[in-house]
RNA sequence: GGAGGGGUGGCAGAGUGGUUGAUCGCGUCGGUUUCGAAAACCGAUUUGCCCGAAAGGGUAACGGGGGUUCGAAUCCCCCCCCCUCCGCCA
């Protein structure tokens, strides 16, 4: 969520970022229009609540002097609020309620406008980053840097779907497409690919393993950023409980610090999970849809950072070599793309792609995406870190995936394929799958 | 699913209709003292929003929402979470 405070004061930087990301502008005259009746609203809704809060204040002590002697007089408080004195403890009561009804609607009209507001915030993205370069779609993306060779073959390489059975015919029974049902040595890649993972993370680059929920609430999805926006890319149970399947691990590792105000030597905070992913896809109907390309459950490993403004673009450029360092130890030849203005998730003010390249299908595959959230989620979530001085801000949150099972699987598959259609293991990887070929 | 108990400031824990944003303690920060430290003593110490150049002023919040009332942490209703027991189940 943006801060409105900073609309107020800097709309036309507001409104020239936000065009940068394809946004139409009037959003914000909008916002703004609605900001000023608020606040005009507010103000002499919060006046009059001063006023009667001094005369009902004046007039309970008045009840309790009454009490002791039945003649004595109104306190200047209360008479000066009502116009003139009452003529007795009822006859003030009922003036009392009187302005209270009349506050009551300035209240009532101030609530409607800050909800429009509340609303329209929630359904604008973040500002993009200086450093992001400007764009109008994924054609305007920049390669930041490339690592490793596309393999080279003396035969046509096969795409991932002839080299293995993907399960795709039992998942669609099961459940439908895009479902895949691995049984037997995909499995045990898969096994081996997550726990590769979360090892490498846990152990080398200083996350917390952690375990969470894959069902959340709407206010989580809510403080990450795909509610109220992203409804319907998201599975839902029905009204009885009311919960969403989580996109990403990202989701339920933002809420983990809702709410809090986090002291900055506390900071970075990093967070890994394993969880399956759940994805409608319901906007990319028929795009990359072949073996596994695109799929409404995959597994991933997601890393995840909470740490202090002046240390998000530092933590950002970590987490994006953490990412990358998996693609490296396993072989991968990958490419890092840093996401144009246009092409930016909602939340995000600065994003990376990593791309692997993968043979057989014979293009590169996004198995990661690094994004840095500025302060974004952490207004939604109320995350704060407060230094030495007492001084307190919204953090910054960060998070990419360390990678996601279903494109790492693929280009394992396809770059290390033989003539004779067998497959190599990557050599960091043998320990977890157990053997040195598939 | 059923029965009961509970949710108050960083922690702990008072407060059951009126001047209580909230006693006391612990913790934290600053000061006095000390060569330094400890102890002791003094002071400070929740968060959001609005007005204001600032100083400052106003307002809101005691799990969340609604209600009663001139006035609610305190009374009523709905929901959420935690704990204990029972039931069911991997």
């Amino acid at each position: 969520m943006l801060d409105i405070k900073f609309i107020r004061e800097n709309p036309d930087i507001v409104k020239r970022k936000l065009a940068t990301r394809g946004v139409d502008t009037a959003a914000i005259d909008e916002v703004l229009k609605i900001d000023e009746q608020w606040r005009a609203i507010k103000f002499d809704a919060e006046q009059q609540q001063g006023d009667l809060n001094k005369a009902s204040k004046a007039f309970g002590a008045w009840k309790g002097a009454l009490k002791k002697s039945p003649a004595a007089p109104a306190p200047a408080d209360l008479t000066s609020l009502l116009g003139a004195a009452p003529r007795n403890a009822d006859d003030a009561k009922a003036q009392l309620a009187k302005l209270g009804e009349k506050q009551d609607h300035y209240e009532k009209a101030a609530a409607v406008f800050e909800q429009q507001i509340e609303v329209q915030l929630l359904y604008l993205p973040n500002l993009p980053s200086d450093h992001a370069p400007v764009g109008k779609s994924e054609h305007d993306n920049v390669v930041r840097k490339a690592h490793g060779e596309p393999p080279k073959f003396d035969f046509a390489p096969k795409a991932h779907w002839d080299l293995a059975e993907l399960g795709n015919e039992i998942g669609g029974r099961i459940s439908g497409s895009g479902f895949p049902f691995f049984r037997g040595r995909l499995a045990r890649l898969e096994r081996a690919l997550i726990n590769f993972f979360l090892d490498l993370h846990t152990r080398e680059h200083g996350y917390t393993e952690c375990w969470t929920p894959f069902m959340v609430r709407e206010e989580t999805l809510r403080n990450s950023g795909q509610l109220p926006k992203f409804r319907e890319e998201m599975y839902r149970t029905d009204a009885r409980d009311d919960l969403f399947m989580i996109p990403t691990a990202e989701v339920p590792l933002t809420s983990v610090h809702a709410d809090e105000i986090i002291a900055d030597e506390q900071a970075p905070i990093r967070y890994c999970a394993f969880t399956p992913c759940f994805r409608r896809e319901a906007g990319a109907a028929g795009k990359d849809t072949r073996g596994i390309l695109r799929v409404h459950q995959f597994n991933k490993v997601e890393l995840m950072v909470v740490t202090t403004p002046e240390e998000g673009e530092a933590e950002h450029e970590r987490l994006t070599r953490c990412a990358e360092a998996v693609l490296e130890k396993l072989e991968l030849p990958y490419r890092r793309l840093e996401l144009c203005t246009g092409d930016i998730g909602f939340g995000a003010a600065r994003c990376y792609d990593l791309e692997v390249y993968a043979a057989g299908v014979d293009k590169w595959l996004e198995v990661s995406s690094c994004s840095h959230f500025t302060d974004f989620q952490a207004r939604r979530a109320k995350i704060r870190v407060k230094d030495k001085d007492k001084k307190t801000r919204l953090a910054h949150t960060l998070n990419g995936s360390g990678l996601a099972c279903p494109r790492t699987m693929i280009a394992i598959l396809e770059n290390n394929q033989t003539a004779d259609g067998r497959v190599r293991i990557p050599a960091a990887l043998q320990s977890y799958y157990g053997s040195e070929w598939l």
